[in-house]
DNA sequence: AATTTATAGTTGATATTGTCTACTAAACAG
DNA sequence: CTGTTTAGTAGACAATATCAACTATAAATT
């Protein structure tokens, strides 16, 4: 099947919904069982060293609602462990698993091929400046409280 | 709320969600009652000449099955009008009515002042840029048949 | 021409993701 | 102490996506 598009937007559809299926389809293929959604929760508390539900919200833009609901998954599945968080009572602190922390390594390794198969062909500032402009795109959209 | 995001990834899955929400949003405030993937649908047949369902496929990337239920919506609220293929009796070319169009017209306005704020400060070479190397990508996981 | 194989579209079942509202409890500001 | 904001939870529901089975036609094969 051939891929088309014409404007930006449809670009950008196009190019994150290919992404989000063939991530998925390579994650699955690799005999892991995750949704595409726990993925991206995973990879953020791995990154973010005091991570809370509310820095999820931040970094992926998603209602609070879902993302209760995503780490009450995550946690049943025994990757994601709660703690209180220690200075505000309201909050709670994530931290991944041994398990998840391997699976999440797996995961960035099979990741990494599909966008490897992305940047095929472009230079380093070729990539470089097409995330600068979409920084800058987010950066424009993105409030000033 | 910030947004942030840190692999080429998460750019193209932030900025996709957030033009999606954007848009929708915009619609809805200009008082037209329409999903996002509807909206999809009425402007590529909009753009396409001999539209079928199929065209659709290829275009949006989705599955037959969710086009078949959309364009079946869209034909219920009497905004395309289906005809039997000259050639091909398998298929249907897919029309807007004149209330779809004008309907088409209205939302682009609305999204283009959407796309306005996103580009807003990026200069006609960096956009084109940017759009040059999304559709190398594009263009990289396009299966060529 | 008859037979196989591929394609366009449909349908049903189900899963995933997203939205909205209302709520609790802790934090914070005055 | 009081009112307001913030972090998280829960329920109901809508929108989108996936998968498999099926019909009818088209196209290819022999």
């Amino acid at each position: 099947m051939t891929i088309e598009q014409d404007t930006v937007r449809d670009l950008l559809w196009q190019l994150a919904f290919q992404f989000k299926v063939r991530c998925h389809q390579a994650v699955r293929e690799s005999g892991l069982d995750l949704g595409g959604m726990h993925v991206r929760m995973l990879q953020v508390i791995d990154e973010e060293p005091q991570c809370t539900a509310n820095r999820l919200c931040q970094r992926s833009g998603r209602d609070k609602a879902q993302i209760t609901r995503l780490v009450k998954e995550l946690e049943r599945q025994g990757l994601v462990k709660r703690s209180p968080h220690p200075t505000d009572g309201r909050s709670q602190v994530l931290q991944l698993t041994g398990r998840a922390k391997r699976l999440v390594g797996r995961v960035r390794e099979v990741e990494q091929d599909v966008e490897r198969q992305y940047v095929e062909g472009l230079s380093e500032r070729e990539l470089a400046a097409f995330v600068a402009t979409g920084r800058k795109m987010l950066d424009n959209v993105s409030e000033v409280d």
